[in-house]
RNA sequence: GGAGGGCUCGCCUAGUGGCCGAUGGCGCCGGUCUUGAAAACCGGUAUGGGGAAACUCAUCGUGGGUUCGAAUCCCACGCCCUCCGCCA
């Protein structure tokens, strides 16, 4: 939810905004009129039940000839607070719906347009030489390390197993993310994977992502898609104290999504699948230090990628492509040799007040009032982090190069070989 | 799944229809005293909305109801705790 005292004060900032997102500006004039509608509305019920209340006061020490004329003014006003309440709560409503609508502001420099108009910030590391690359799928197949048949037939399309040195990769590398977390002060935190519809909803998934989301009917809860659901949520209705800097977490869940609407689009191997495994970091900080916060949170994901030595590029994604909560958000997209291309890895978005706003999330500022924090989530490392792990690695007969950093967490293996 | 108990302002707690946005203690903040500290004493200490302000409205787990008036009475739901059963 963008901050209403800004929409009042300069409704033209958020118009820009919309226009940059490629999003109809009418939705900026449907919220302010829904605004001055609510605050008409409250007007009007509270001089009314300010009314009742103070009639009311005077019953118990009216004499008893009194009592009877109050008492009769009283019962008629009691029913018109009622209508009155009850507009008012419409008007509540309406304009909460209208509040939703309304995507977060998009930040000074954010590139304008779609999808494919991201603006490359920087490309790190050499693309490797290798001829004939083969798709992390057969190298997987080759090391027994990824099951693509059995994870079909098991559970359907987009469900594969991990097993031998693909689980033992897998485990390495979020232990790796993991350790690095803990030593830049994250909290390291393994998450519900389940969560309640305010969870869901108050995280900003259930809006243009609802589809996306897998939902339990018979309990009424959720599978989040990301960590971010539940540690965004962790501190929902809570004054933080962010005296000593931001709060920060590292999360570790598996992750589902339905992937509805992307039949056919990489539907080989892992790197668009229904579950997989994530650690995400989450940082709940004052507005004024969000930028600086989403900057480091860039540089640990990047600080990730040169552990595992893969060439990647860090991209600004333009605002057409922002999600509805983030006001900016940079990728880091690894090169990966059997598509020839980039293909994003991590994902950072600064959300700034939009979010802990939805959930009531505060801190206390130098003046003590209570504020709207700003949270921020990025990706540490994924399942998908596999395929450019084992694709850049690769060796002509098929083993794969562990990078220096990853060894210890694969009990020292320098090299991952297949298995005949 | 069954039976019982509970949910009040950071924590503990008082409060069975109007004098209650709500008692007291602890904690915390400020002050007095002290060379400094502790103790003692005094004062302060929820959040949100509207309003330039005075002020006003809302909130006692959540939602409804009764009533002129609800923390207090009624109904439903949620959560927590204890016990029994079941599963692991």
């Amino acid at each position: 939810m963008i901050d209403l005292r800004l929409l009042r004060e300069d409704p033209e900032l958020i118009r820009a905004s919309q226009r940059l997102r490629g999003e109809p500006t009418e939705l900026v004039d449907d919220l302010l009129h829904a605004d001055e509608a609510r605050r008409a509305a409250t007007q009007r019920f509270e001089t009314l039940r300010s009314e009742q209340n103070s009639l009311s006061k005077r019953i118990p020490k009216a004499s008893p000839d009194e009592r009877a004329g109050l008492l009769a003014r009283t019962k008629e006003l009691a029913a018109e607070v009622k209508a009155a309440d009850a507009e008012a709560s419409a008007a509540n409503e309406a304009l909460r719906a209208a509040h939703l609508a309304v995507p977060n502001v998009v930040q000074d420099g954010v590139p304008p347009g779609g999808e494919d108009d991201f603006v490359v910030l920087r490309e790190v590391g050499d693309l490797p030489a290798i001829d004939n690359p083969k798709d992390h799928v057969d190298i997987g197949e080759g090391l027994k390390a990824i099951d693509m048949e059995r994870g079909a037939k098991v559970s359907g399309s987009r469900f594969y197993f991990l097993t031998g040195v693909g689980a033992l990769l897998q485990l390495g590398l979020l232990q790796m993310a993991v350790a690095q977390a803990v030593e830049h002060g994250f909290v390291p935190s393994i998450t519900p994977s389940l969560v309640k519809p305010e969870s869901m909803e108050g995280t900003g998934f259930l809006g243009s992502h609802a589809s996306e989301v897998y939902r339990l009917e018979a309990d009424d809860l959720y599978l989040v898609g990301t960590s971010e659901v539940a540690l965004a949520a962790y501190h929902t209705n809570e004054i933080l104290d962010l005296e000593a800097g931001p709060e920060r977490f590292a999360g570790w869940s598996s992750c589902y999504r339905r992937e509805a609407g992307s039949y056919g689009k990489d539907v080989r191997g892992i790197l668009r699948v229904h579950q997989f495994d994530k650690v995400e970091m989450f940082s709940f900080c004052r507005p004024e230090d969000a930028a600086e916060e989403h900057l480091r949170l860039l540089a640990m994901e990047e600080e990730m990628l040169a552990k595992v030595e893969i060439p990647y590029r860090v991209i600004d994604v333009a605002a057409g492509d922002l999600g509805s909560s983030a006001s900016r958000k940079y990728d880091c997209e690894a090169w990966v040799p059997s598509q020839n291309r980039y293909r994003e890895v991590t994902s950072t978005s600064n959300c700034t007040t939009f979010q802990a706003r939805r959930l009531n999330i505060r801190y206390r500022d130098a003046d003590g009032k209570p504020q709207t924090a700003a949270t921020l989530n990025g990706t540490l490392a994924t399942t998908r982090w596999l395929i450019p792990i084992l694709e850049n690695h690769q060796q002509p007969d098929g083993s794969v190069r562990v990078p220096k950093a990853l060894q210890p967490y694969l009990g020292g293996r320098d090299i991952l070989k297949p298995v005949r």
